[in-house]
RNA sequence: GACCCCAUCGUCUAGCGGUUAGGACACUGGCCUUUCACGCCGGCAACACGGGUUCGAUCCCCGUUGGGGUCGCCA
């Protein structure tokens, strides 16, 4: 490999469903590496024990591929920097942290939890920007390194300066300023023994030769810290390019409570990978003629990084809709559209599943269309009277439907057992009958109150597009007000305990 | 609240000191057509504001306003 190799990487973290944004630093990290005949890299950024999961980093794995992205190292495959799982290189971590420790570079934190709490809530009310008193900072070395043996639970902090400025250069916005006094000492090491973000982005980058971070917008604020990392390390940081964020409609950063960010509701709906791709891949950036449409090599071969411009550009679902338009009247044949639409809902396997379930209800054939209608399309049409609750108004619905889909979306896995544990639940501390409870539900799910079985119509549907559906219900009967929905929240988490 | 980032039609964007400020989505008028859709032709619609710099500012500088982000043993 070339010392001045263009090595860029995607570094998601595997919390949840592949996010749309994930695919948007993707695919500029990828078309970069690419035009300039470099790597593209994926790494799985699993160093929070409690949210990560396998089931997780398979689904973004999966979403990766299905959209054309393929990395040249990674997981699975491996590559010469590997691994490229960070729970796989704790000791690498170790190493290092050990190193800035002994330089005197970071020292072990003994605070308790609670104690960092209250500290931050005193600094925030003191308008203080920094959270951290540094109660530790000063222990002598020795007594700390006795305390650690003794067994005490700690985390190791870096030694953020104390006073001066640091100066960075963002490919994109240029130089950006940012006063240390600003900063809080980072725990770069929990009490788990797992590296934190900020160590392990810097340890891994370093090592593995990425030459350009391209990340979100919202990793700016924590660029000092890694700065001063590669300083402490005696490192040459890569070049920091920072993507403008998606937005919702109301501008703010993409969200699944105002949006679907799911990769996988969009090829659920039957948005075709390349049309997604082409589309986020205007989100910022452009062709130096007036043509929206164009493929993932065209992109390659024009792209330029600097070409990027930074309004936080907001998801038009509409106009992503019109692209695939043009994608399905222009792209393909006949036939090779019919492929394309097998592969996405016509196959037997699905076709199976849905028809164990509308066996009983058939008295023909025929019937199999108007049973089955709700599986195959995107948006249902609704009528608002019928999804009332019994004995209740639109407000009352939708604060149910509301906290339906809240529980909904804390649900881990969504299948039919949950779903109906769930339900049942609500049912008792909400107190409705879970009939009553679940008849605005096959309004909003399949479109009509006599249908499928729910549970097992939103288990086929899948999580994306049942809470999409359950959305656009909520949306009909009159979205509820912003003080009603604080309300809501409260009383909900009182009910339901946060989380 | 403190700090950081950003600012052209409702939305995605072009523009990089002199333009009737261009294209696309959405909306809308018409044509095509057995309906609808597609397609084609047209319309509506933007430089946030105030100071500079300049012969001249959408463009450069400063401020204001607005929007967003960050302030976790989450990434």
């Amino acid at each position: 490999m070339k010392d001045n190799e263009i090595r860029t990487r995607l570094a998601p973290s595997p919390t949840g469903d592949p996010h749309v944004g994930t695919a948007y630093q993707a695919l500029f990290g990828y078309v970069w590496a690419k035009k300039n005949n470099g790597s593209f890299i994926l790494r799985i950024e699993d160093t929070d024990r409690e949210r990560s999961s396998r089931e997780s980093e398979k689904a973004i794995i999966d979403s990766l591929k299905w959209l054309g992205l393929e990395w040249d190292e990674g997981p699975e495959i491996g590559g010469p920097y590997g691994p490229y799982r960070q729970s796989e290189r704790l000791e690498i971590y170790h190493e290092y942290i050990n190193r800035l420790v002994a330089e005197g570079n970071a020292y072990p934190c003994f605070c308790s939890r609670e104690h960092l709490a209250d500290v931050r809530k005193e600094r925030q009310k003191a308008g203080s920007s920094s959270g951290y008193d540094r109660k530790c900072r000063d222990i002598p070395p020795k007594e700390a390194a006795k305390r650690v043996e003794a067994g005490e639970e700690f985390t190791i902090r870096m030694k953020i300066p104390l006073e001066g400025t640091c100066v960075f250069e963002d490919l994109l916005r240029g130089k950006i300023e940012k006063d240390w006094a600003s900063i809080d000492d980072q725990v770069i090491m929990k009490a788990d023994g797992f590296p934190t973000y900020h160590l392990a982005v810097v340890v891994d980058d370093h090592l593995m030769k990425i030459s350009h971070i391209i990340r979100g917008e919202e990793w700016i604020n924590s660029v000092p810290k890694h700065v001063l990392l590669y300083e402490f390390f005696g490192w040459e940081p890569p070049v920091f390019c920072h993507l403008p964020l998606l937005r919702n409609t109301d501008k703010s950063k993409l969200s699944k409570r105002k949006n679907p960010v799911s990769i996988n509701w969009y090829r659920k709906t039957g948005i075709l990978p390349e049309a997604l791709l082409n589309f986020v891949g205007m989100m910022g950036w452009h062709l130096s003629d007036d043509r929206e449409k164009f493929s993932l090599q065209e992109m390659v071969d024009n792209f330029m990084l600097e070409d990027i411009s930074l309004g936080g550009p907001v998801f038009n679902v509409d106009k992503l809709l019109w692209l695939n338009g043009r994608y399905i009247r222009e792209d393909f044949s006949t036939d090779e559209l019919l492929e394309r639409l097998v592969e996405w809902g016509l196959n037997r396997e699905h076709f199976r599943k849905i028809l164990e379930i509308c066996k009983g209800r058939m008295s023909c054939l025929s019937d199999w269309g108007e049973l089955t209608g709700h599986f195959f399309s995107g948006r249902i049409s609704l009528s608002k009277e019928e999804l009332l609750l019994k004995d209740m108004d639109d407000t009352e619905t939708s604060e149910i439907l509301q906290i339906i889909l809240w529980e909904l979306e804390k649900l881990d896995s969504f299948s039919k057992e949950n779903i109906y544990s769930l339900f049942k639940g609500l049912s008792e501390k909400l107190d409705i009958k879970l009939k009553y409870l679940t008849q605005p539900l096959y309004i909003a799910i399949s479109g009509n109150a006599v249908s499928t079985p729910l549970f097992d119509t939103m288990d086929i549907l899948g999580s994306d597009i049942s809470r999409t559906r359950i959305r656009c219900a909520i949306e009909e009967l009159g979205d509820l007000s912003k003080k009603r929905l604080k309300l809501l929240e409260k009383k909900y988490d009182s009910l339901f305990g946060d989380s």
